[in-house]
DNA sequence: CTCTTGACCGACG
DNA sequence: CCGTCGGCCAAGA
């Protein structure tokens, strides 16, 4: 079962570039809203209904700390640096340079 | 329908 | 730098 809410966050993080990350609230803001919707964009993730098909690894905080992983976090960080982003104890690195904005 | 919890964000002191 | 507060969404019990 997949909700409409998961189905825009699904497609939204799916957009996300390969070597590229987005953020929680800039999903929440391409969905018009933000606040308290950040977090219901990390539950829908949460969920994570298409496993490997969605790169959930690719949306990070704000800040450009990691956030959290349904599983372990350094798989998150192998898979982020697989695809060239550099991660350095938990916080991406020239994070401005790798983050990813919504048309 | 009501209450709680959450992979968050930004502002304030 | 750190703790706190307001935000007013989504899903499960």
């Amino acid at each position: 079962m997949v909700t409409a809410f998961q189905d825009q966050v699904y497609s939204l993080t799916c957009q996300v570039p390969k070597g590229k990350v987005t953020t929680y609230g800039a999903i929440a803001k391409a969905l018009g809203k933000r606040g308290h919707t950040s977090r219901a964009v990390g539950q829908a993730l949460t969920r994570n209904p298409f496993q490997p098909d969605v790169p959930c690894h690719r949306v990070v905080k704000s800040d450009g700390t990691l956030g959290g992983f349904g599983g372990e976090i350094r798989t998150k960080v192998e898979r982020l640096e697989a695809e060239g982003v550099r991660v350095r104890d938990g916080k991406v690195l020239a994070f401005a340079s790798v983050v990813y904005g919504f048309s």
